[in-house]
RNA sequence: GCUCCCGUGGUCUAGCUUGGAUAGGAUGGUAGCCUGCGGAGCUGCAGACCGGGGUUCGAAUCCCCGCGGGAGCGCCA
């Protein structure tokens, strides 16, 4: 809606004014609702700014604009205020389920979350998994047909050294715990050693190559611990309500690699050098080894015939991955190979979301060493304080009830702490900061529909068919609230653009902002009829709106908290 | 050595793509608000654009040079 009304008038005013006009929102209160700046039109004209601002704020006032109430000039600008009551009206119409589905039909595929199988889910996984979903959601939301990607690397040096622990230390044992915990703490252990003993790893070697030649023993076992590793990632994709369209492994791709180099070598794209293959990519980048002088293949040319085989099996119009930023210079590569053998097109609509890493306590957290935070710790000492505040305040809830609501919480809190931060920014977990439930955090958010829920449940009156006289809509904090509830276009939309989530988490944390005050201020059950029935329009729109805003972000919704 | 990213009150962060008015928010600090629709809340107060140049009528935003932090740079992923 929001968005609707600065387009419009962008355009009207382009019309009228034969200039570009960019509107913003005035810095100052009191300047009304959008403005612009004449300064350059004064320059370009040699006029006074303040005076053509006032001469321009008259001409335009002797225009009718359906949602402008008032044009005035402030100096050099030309504020205009909006009429909030007939905004309302339109807004009471459009805020349903429904609202601003766009882009039907489009292909758009993610490829995120994709744990390495030596690692059980630490702070990083998560990262890549809450963005990935998200992002996935907000995309479906406008109408595009997303497609949930999840590669397993079954192939690389840490999955050898994982499977070389198992033949080692655990041979023929079966996981006595969470799987992918179990198989963690194994290649904890094991690559520590082969970090100090080169026997240790030429044996990693010799696994890569008879991996990849799928020798039946090797492959067998290897295949097995693996489909263990996603059992347990398998438990957490579910407390996320995450389902993928596919789960596919890197050994998938052994033939189609083959025939890469091919193509490559066809393409003059290779060197020998060594006995390894260069990729040649120079100037524009630096080229990299792709084949090891033992003949097995490393990760960019499986994931060159990865995203072939994304391409021709979903045709999308984006291809997204959300990985850390340490492997940007690799999706350049990726991307730019993709160019070089023809597949332009694709390859521009080819995005790497690279976020920054997450660290603990300022350090690098590190898999190997340990020192990494896992998923399962951090839930489950969320789960606990929230049980805590919980027995607090509802003393005699059923213990059902309050594990169920302490485990909402406890996910709220960990989203929305890593949702909230723009990807480039490194994000520093704290057992403080990641469990916060006050402030800016996802309880918050929950708490807040929580309470507008409940509000809308004492009342029982129904307000779906009502015509609204809208013109009693004075208060300040009603017309902050629609004003805000209206900008829900603008966050969506940028969103999708910026292909990052935490536009919409900022914008959902405005609005539970702009609501919780108008709760402390305006009465609402007590209020006359008109206002009540009214108000209580308001606060449907805004649970309507926060709850689209939670279900796109991945936080679970509790009806009482 | 080269390339990329980041630098905003004590701490964390939005704004930077597309320059515009008094830089928005959180947390911590501080002073208040429960006979009231849920205090996981609300309302005051104090506190910030890394430094130096440049472009411009105008720079947190664009360009250059520094400084600080992070990441990457042929057989890891």
């Amino acid at each position: 809606m929001w968005k609707d009304i600065k387009n419009e008038m962008e355009t009207e005013l382009r019309k009228e004014l034969n200039f570009n006009i960019k509107l913003e929102e005035p810095k100052i209160k009191g300047a009304g609702d959008l403005a612009f700046s004449v300064f350059e039109i004064a320059k370009n004209k040699q006029k006074n700014p303040s005076d053509l601002a006032k001469e321009i704020s008259s001409e335009l006032s002797k225009l009718r604009f359906f949602f402008i109430k008032q044009i005035a000039a402030i100096g050099p600008y030309v504020n205009i205020w909006i009429d909030w009551q007939k905004v309302a009206k339109s807004l009471f119409n459009e805020v349903n389920e429904e609202y601003l589905k766009k882009e039907k039909n489009k292909v758009v595929v993610i490829d995120f979350s994709s744990p390495n199988p030596a690692h059980p889910f630490h702070m990083g996984t998560l990262r890549s998994t809450f963005i990935g979903e998200s992002l996935a959601r907000i995309l479906e939301w406008y109408g595009y047909n997303v497609k949930r990607v999840c590669y397993i690397n079954d192939m690389g040096k840490q999955a050898m050294t994982l499977l070389l622990g198992y033949t080692l230390y655990a041979k023929d044992k079966t996981p006595n715990k969470k799987p992918d915990v179990w198989l963690g703490e194994i290649y904890k252990k094991i690559s520590l050693e082969v970090e100090e003993n080169s026997d240790l790893e030429e044996q990693v070697f010799r696994l890569m190559k008879l991996y990849e030649e799928q020798d039946k023993n090797t492959f067998e076992t290897g295949k097995k611990i693996f489909k263990w590793c996603l059992e347990g990632f398998n438990e957490n994709w579910k407390i996320f309500d995450i389902k993928f369209d596919e789960i596919i492994f890197e050994s998938s791709f052994i033939k189609d690699s083959k025939n890469l180099i091919n193509e490559l070598e066809k393409n003059k794209m290779l060197e020998d050098v060594d006995n390894a293959k260069l990729l040649k990519l120079e100037p524009k980048l630096p080229n990299t080894i792709i084949v090891r002088k033992d003949g097995t293949g490393l990760y960019l040319l499986r994931d060159l015939a990865f995203a072939l085989w994304k391409f021709k099996k979903f045709k999308p119009v984006k291809n997204i991955y959300v990985v850390g930023e340490d492997q940007k210079l690799h999706f350049q590569q990726l991307f730019y190979t993709l160019k070089k053998l023809g597949y332009s097109d694709f390859s521009n609509n080819c995005y790497h979301i690279g976020y920054s890493l997450v660290l603990f306590e300022g350090q690098k957290m590190s898999s190997r060493k340990g020192t990494a935070v896992l998923w399962d710790d951090v839930f489950k000492e969320g789960v606990d304080k929230a049980l805590n505040e919980i027995e607090k305040r509802w003393p005699d809830l059923d213990e059902k009830e309050i594990i169920e609501r302490a485990e909402k919480i406890s996910l709220a809190a960990i989203k929305y702490f890593i949702l909230k931060y723009s990807p480039e920014k490194s994000i520093n977990f704290t057992w403080e900061n990641a469990l916060r439930f006050e402030g800016d955090t996802g309880p918050y958010l929950q708490y807040t529909y929580a309470r507008a829920n409940s509000i809308l449940e004492k009342s029982k009156e129904k307000i779906e068919k009502i015509d609204f006289d809208t013109s009693i809509l004075t208060e300040e904090n009603e017309i902050k609230l629609i004003k805000q509830i209206s900008k829900f276009s603008s966050a969506l939309h940028d969103s999708v653009i910026n292909i990052s989530p935490h536009i919409l988490a900022n914008y959902a944390f405005e609005l539970a902002n702009e609501f919780n005050s108008f709760y402390e201020k305006i009465p609402v059950l007590k209020a006359e009829k008109n206002e009540r029935l009214l108000r209580l329009k308001l606060i449907d729109c805004t649970v309507k709106i926060l709850k689209i805003c939670l279900n796109l972000l991945g936080i679970p919704i509790i009806e009482k908290m």
